[in-house]
DNA sequence: CCAGTTTTTGGGAACGTTCCCATTGCAGTA
DNA sequence: TACTGCAATGGGAACGTTCCCAAAAACTGG
């Protein structure tokens, strides 16, 4: 069952495939009453044009690779709506790959993509430095990679999409305190990247501006999935670690350490009140509802997929840096909480 | 910056590009010495070749199409984990399509894989019927469909992947008669689809079988989103049914039903005992856990990645119905349930 | 040393398009 | 009538491969 082509049509027609291509084409070099039969033809015989042939002819692969951490959760899939978004209606292509966390998986990725030749990267990293050089090289080669989330660090030549972290963070936290919570816990993310950082200042900062700050609240985590949060409060616990509040890094985080507490009998928010970062449905979908920052990750994505057509049109085009707003967004995780010391 | 091609190489080498292709392709039709040179120009000058080309003179695309109602619950992402970790490795492409429960949007999306020459398609569909012509169309012109979790009707000649639903539904029903249930309602999926209304039978046969049904206990919804879920309790509410168990279509329906009753302050599973059918980490990552019937859903996408893999090697393979084993895991959200009447 | 065989290489069509550069046909003008 | 100018069409290269077929080179053995 092959599929018409010009050519067919051009036999069929007795009309040389340049024309039939005109036609297709509404080139204007074209007799009304020659195209008219074409697009009959085409019609006729369902003609649609092999975009495989064009990309080749064109020297491009209309497609764009897409390289996340992780797709368990909704934040990747949100962000990815946005890209889809912005660049199905324009005849691209989006591949998407899971890096699992692991920069080596994510090497992987970034290595097959360029195999199959797509035009344009939109990257999460897992890891901020690991490969960075490969980072340098594929764009070298001529494929242009843009970041959101997670970004790597300022030397690269590259175009980002953030929101503002520290500043965010710092107001989240300061919103924990406010309604009353004295020994604020942070479960951290992955220190390899650079928001788990700025978050993890923001809420130093805060606490150390009301004088405290406790190193001891903060703790690490080997990941972002909700058992790492799990572990965290577990670690808390274990250490004898007294907290009447958590600001995670992420959502899952804080829904891991939430249902933990919960298994053991805390109460959410009376306490221990929880907050974090998040965008997704997922902060809305537990009870108590979460607290949280919340990113736009639809409009990171049309942002991310903007950013990366710009590098595409014009390999030249300078890189951006876009910085978007996230809203805080009061839920029960931090309510009724006792509101003096 | 260009990519080197095989026109360069042979440029470089005073050698033809016949000869430069065979070396490349370890053809024994060339000499040891020449296929050395070639395989260390084409190290030098970092040469890959162009998928492009080669999908065109092939006649192939290499990727194919996932389509899904959504991405935002871990299920898809899931069973995509499965489809990619067949395809990728074979080289081909995976491009992912939301139809948002629209079966309108799943017709574009369709449209669109096939304007993208896709190899082929695995489709979780949103609507048994509605699209059922369009899949012929599809098929007749060449593009294999493969279905998975919802599928159509069987005189549709289609490879699928799906778990027993009605026997997992009833005996998740029946369990939760057997912990002392009397009053098991249930959140039914969309009517539209074969899954929902598979669980239903099983829902209503084992309640039948206890002269304990009522079809006041079924609620239908809209979608399988946590928002439905929560509708549809509140429907429970408004119409005055009592229930002391819920049997739900998807983990989303039940983690909506269980935040809206943990909200009213109703005990789960003290008051109410849930369940329904997951596969994903939802079920564990809510308090108090979720009791399930756990879908394979990586070995669902392996299985469908297989089938579509079947189609596109001999378009005149016959159609395969798989049938994967689901467990069913009883966790504390059907635990401490009164045992006796 | 030559005919015959085998190994190694080269030429060029093909995949489906687009687009540059002719070529054709015809109307209008000198 | 002969020429110019323009509209409409056709020819064919190019994109980067593979692979069929032929040609050349390198071996055989008598």
């Amino acid at each position: 069952m092959k599929r018409t082509t010009i050519k067919d049509l051009s036999k069929y027609l007795s009309l040389s495939t340049s024309t039939i291509s005109r036609a297709l084409l509404n080139d204007e070099n074209v007799h009304p009453d020659t195209r008219k039969r074409v697009l009959e033809a085409a019609e006729k015989f369902n003609y649609r044009p092999n975009s495989t042939a064009l990309n080749l002819r064109y020297g491009k692969s209309k497609s764009i690779g897409f390289v996340v951490p992780e797709m368990i959760t909704p934040f990747s899939a949100k962000v990815l709506q946005g890209v889809q978004d912005i660049l199905y209606p324009l005849g691209y292509k989006v591949m998407i790959l899971q890096s699992d966390e692991n920069p080596m998986r994510e090497r992987e990725n970034l290595l097959l993509l360029e195999t199959f030749n797509v035009d344009g990267i939109i990257l999460n990293l897992c890891h901020e430095t690991i490969n960075e050089g490969l980072y340098k090289e594929i764009m070298q080669r001529g494929t242009p990679l843009v970041f959101f989330d997670r970004i790597p660090a300022k030397s690269l030549d590259v175009s980002r999409v953030i929101v503002d972290d520290h500043i965010k963070a710092s107001l989240m936290v300061e919103h924990l305190v406010s309604i009353g919570c004295r020994r604020v816990a942070h479960i951290m993310g992955p220190a390899t990247v650079r928001n788990s950082v700025e978050r993890a200042k923001g809420h130093k900062r805060i606490l150390t501006k009301h004088g405290i700050f406790d190193s001891e609240l903060v703790v690490k985590t080997g990941g972002t999935m909700f058992e790492d949060g799990k572990m965290a409060v577990k670690k808390l616990f274990d250490k004898n670690i007294e907290f009447d509040g958590i600001f995670a890094f992420t959502d899952t985080l804080a829904i891991g350490a939430m249902n933990h507490l919960l298994e053991a009998g805390v109460k959410v928010p009376g306490e221990v009140a929880i907050a974090s970062f998040s965008g997704t449905e997922l902060s809305v979908n537990v009870f108590p509802q979460l607290t949280s920052v919340e990113q736009p990750l639809v409009s990171m994505g049309e942002a991310a997929a903007e950013l990366v057509l710009e590098k595409i049109k014009d390999s030249n085009a300078e890189s951006k840096n876009v910085v978007l707003n996230a809203e805080l967004i009061y839920r029960a995780s931090t309510l009724t909480k006792k509101s003096s010391t």
